[in-house]
DNA sequence: CAACGTTGCTCAATCGATGAAGCAACAATT
DNA sequence: AATTGTTGCTTCATCGATTGAGCAACGTTG
């Protein structure tokens, strides 16, 4: 607990007084090459057993300062409220510690300015490589971490200035979407044009992905209604508000939906269960991401799940062993029919 | 990117030389506390625009090194599959933020070794403070940090030989276990007692929801039946094989249910759907925490939400102001129809 | 002009761990 | 006996930032 006069912390000094020998052999016996060292088994036992009995922590900062290296990976995340961005950090940290590196991950809401300050900081903290994820200016990052010698790299959305691993957003919502028809035309007897709602029209992920749902309805030969593409970010309410706004300005809605994220979805459950539109006849649904109780939700809900353990894969790769420039490497999503996604969820 | 002969990163004495003066100058500049040493404004000036220029960055490892308070606070958290703790997990951070404090966070999974290693690596890195989140054994992580002079505390789960900081369970489940009650007496005409599945007979908090769901069954005078309480542990497959088990060897099922957590209830719901009991009469169910979609399925399931931001004032209470010995602070969990809930959602 | 105060800096020790260089003691070889 | 090799350590500079102590230059006061 709370002491008033905190404990002075045991350091190598303290352990050689105590074995009667210098700092240099506990520091070589203690990490570990005492034998490159030509340090005594005796000795070697004696150091361990007495840092053993002292609880000797060794002070990372008194050593990464020495040391050439600091082994600190950094990770800069939107937001810990979905299962993506979830398994993303839970996957990096278990991937990192795998590697002997320690990972550090900051949550900045999706703020511009924290994202900025957070990768200063951890610049200060002298990690070896920084990603960020779902940065809102990647970019300005990789500049950051560049000026500071720093590798960066980017997960999820994009950037121009150092490697990206992204999902494959066209590929994935072209197929999402095609699903979505095919659920349709079975259930409506005819496949009619879907909607498209969440995300920002700004963003790469969410640009590929309307690419992809085009290219879908244009594969069948159906046309898609331009005011029916609802890029209106991704927060519930924005979700919501815009359907509002589709449901007063037309007299009938889409009888299907492709909904951009999880976050989104939020919103447009909870308006089909207010608005009272949709009573008879539920939507089909199609939703790029995937959540285990959505996927309970209503009986047609069709859900990709982004490749998280691929993607971390890719990351890694990167950094063990180097990528060529700026490049963008692509994992395909994966389709699972709903329950069978349920039965596999990596994290639970 | 990667270069190959990382650039040499800026200290305070590349800025001396460039600005002509001493390291220890630049040193007190770039702190903030060149007034206090007597630098003179031109001088402070120069060194800020030299360090922006050539995008200083203090080395942490240094500062800290010399320093005596490290500023780092560290969180062990065991998953970021479920809005409880990812809501705790960025509560947590920018109320650290706020203070001037670093946080580190690490998943240990749920895995007691690793929630040890978390531990003292955290130790190594300087912690101040380490808040153990739902740890299998907090009293085995207070004594480490006891030994090393650092605060601990306990959140979710309380310990013994530091402060803890949890819900009120007992109160909490007495009240969300009279809402079933009641939801169940409005559907079925009259009171029936509930089953109560998920959570481990061992922990505390099992222990006392459980106590609450059994209050709240004594209050209307309503038996509890023993065979009814499940605490088969949180998976999600653990519910589901329990409730199988039940199916096999009751007639009747109870017609509600009080589920433990959002991950047990993903058992709960994928087996009401899949095994085809309750089709003709859903179950009232009530949950012990809230998950945006989890409020959606169904029409009548009741959630208890933790009030998170109300643990973590606690928790900065003791941090900033200290706590006396190993105190138990309950914190009220928070009561809102499904969709104010909803509305509300501070991490939405 | 001597004494003292103020301004604006610099010097050097320090935090704890690391590892290259060096050294004493002894063994083995010629 | 002299040389060389090996073993098992110790010494000391170093990483970058911080800070108490000190010092030169100038101004002010009696």
């Amino acid at each position: 607990m709370n002491q008033d006069r905190p404990i002075k912390k045991t350091t190598i000094y303290d352990l050689a007084e105590l074995a009667g020998t210098s700092a240099s052999a506990v520091s070589a016996v203690l990490n570990g090459n005492w034998k490159k060292r030509r340090i005594s088994s005796q000795l070697a036992e004696k150091i361990t057993r007495l840092a053993e009995e002292q609880g000797y922590a060794i002070n990372m900062q008194a050593s990464l300062l020495r040391r050439e290296k600091s082994k600190i990976i950094g990770m800069i995340v939107p937001k810990y409220d979905n299962r993506y961005f979830g398994s993303i950090v839970e996957t990096f940290e278990t991937m990192a510690r795998e590697r002997g590196l320690f990972p550090i991950i900051t949550c900045t809401r999706r703020d511009p300015e924290l994202e900025v300050e957070a990768a200063r900081t951890m610049l200060s903290y002298q990690v070896e490589w920084l990603v960020s994820t779902g940065a809102t200016d990647p970019d300005r990052i990789s500049d950051i971490c560049g000026a500071a010698g720093v590798g960066s790299l980017n997960l999820d959305l994009p950037g121009t200035k150092a490697p990206s691993i992204i999902s494959d957003n066209f590929t994935g919502a072209r197929e999402l979407t095609r699903r979505i028809l095919v659920n349709s035309e079975r259930k409506l007897g005819a496949a009619r044009p879907l909607l498209f709602i969440g995300g920002r029209g700004s963003d790469h992920n969410t640009v590929e992905r309307v690419r992809g749902f085009r290219a879908a309805h244009a594969d069948i030969g159906v046309a898609v209604d331009e005011r029916h593409i609802l890029t209106c970010g991704y927060a519930p309410e924005k979700a919501e508000m815009s359907l509002q706004a589709l449901a007063m300005a037309e007299r009938e809605l889409p009888s299907g939906m492709f909904v951009n994220s999880t976050i989104s979805l939020e919103g447009v459950m909870r308006w089909i269960k207010r608005s009272g539109h949709y009573v008879n006849h539920t939507p089909v649904i199609g939703c790029f991401d995937w959540d285990p109780f959505a996927a309970l939700l209503g009986d047609e809900i069709e859900m990709v799940r982004q490749d998280v353990q691929g993607m971390l894969n890719a990351v890694f790769e990167v950094i063990d062993h180097g990528a060529k420039g700026a490049s963008l490497i692509e994992i395909p999503p994966i389709f699972v029919d709903s329950n069978y996604a349920l039965i596999n969820d990596p994290t639970a």
